[in-house]
DNA sequence: GGTGATATGTTATCTTATTACATCGCACCG
DNA sequence: CGGTGCGATGTAATAAGATAACATATCACC
């Protein structure tokens, strides 16, 4: 609405307000998928007391796509790549073990997922795709 | 009437506990997918009286693919095809003006996701992957 | 100054999911 | 038969996630 976001002018967009600019902070700084209310315990301190106040950052930042919302999880993600929206759908690799994500595109998915769509008349607004298992550091580090 | 569930040709498991069949009926006459807390509300009648015990039935059924959680909608609908599991990982578009979820396999989008993981060292246990959007019939009908 | 759009703060409430504990039913075995 | 183990059930209480409703503040613009 208000903002044209015609290129890509948001990489640490210096024009977030002070609840925005805090949220994607704390999940900048998280190894991991933080809650909403994971967010809010972190920011008690900044003067943050209610779930709306960072549900309503977080809305904002997904919007921009800085942040990303993991549907399996009920959490949320900073963003990893800059450029993620030019890549097409993004697709999520989570840890079950140690609870990293791993953010990556693959093209030929979001090729494939489209091409049902075309033939079944239906219009896709967005794609979710997210894979839970056991990372690389995880799976080496695991009884054998 | 065990086994007769409105037309669908579901393979119904003979096995079932009285729960997780009034549960996987309730989702079978379904147009769109329910909560947990819907179903508990259609199954009052029936006895039901805690979130439980849906949650309880609902886990099995899922674990035996009689039934599927959407993650982007917290919400579960029943199988629609009972050779789901054959066709390994399932795909689901969900109409945002109707409700209708099509439940549909596309064998590529396993492949790549798979080869994608074996590349980064993750080892994937499910995949989701879920389409929003608007069905063909709400497409149609919407206005120019 | 007045007006509209956007952002905030606060409370209460709603929805979704789980923990904890008691009980029941039934196969299995001595 | 009685005991034992295990899975399913019933119930209450609570945790976790998300939104509704309403009041206030801030700033661009005229
Ligand atoms: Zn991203
Ligand atoms: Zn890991
Ligand atoms: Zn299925
Ligand atoms: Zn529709």
């Amino acid at each position: 609405m208000a903002h044209d976001h015609s290129g890509h002018d948001h990489v640490w967009a210096d024009d977030l307000t002070r609840n925005q600019e805090l949220v994607l902070g704390t999940l900048a700084h998280a190894e991991a998928p933080m809650s909403a209310y994971d967010i809010l315990d972190k920011l008690r301190d900044e003067g943050l007391r209610a779930p709306l106040q960072v549900y309503r950052a977080l809305d904002k930042l997904t919007e921009r796509g800085l942040a990303h919302r993991l549907e399996s999880l009920n959490a949320f993600v900073c963003c990893a790549d800059a450029q993620c929206h030019k890549a097409g759908t993004i697709a999520f690799a989570i840890c079950e073990t140690c609870g990293r994500v791993e953010e990556f595109a693959e093209p030929t998915v979001e090729q494939k997922l489209s091409g049902w769509s075309r033939a079944a008349g239906f219009v896709p607004a967005r794609m979710t795709i997210e894979l839970r298992g056991t990372c690389r550091g995880c799976v080496s580090s695991l009884p054998a």
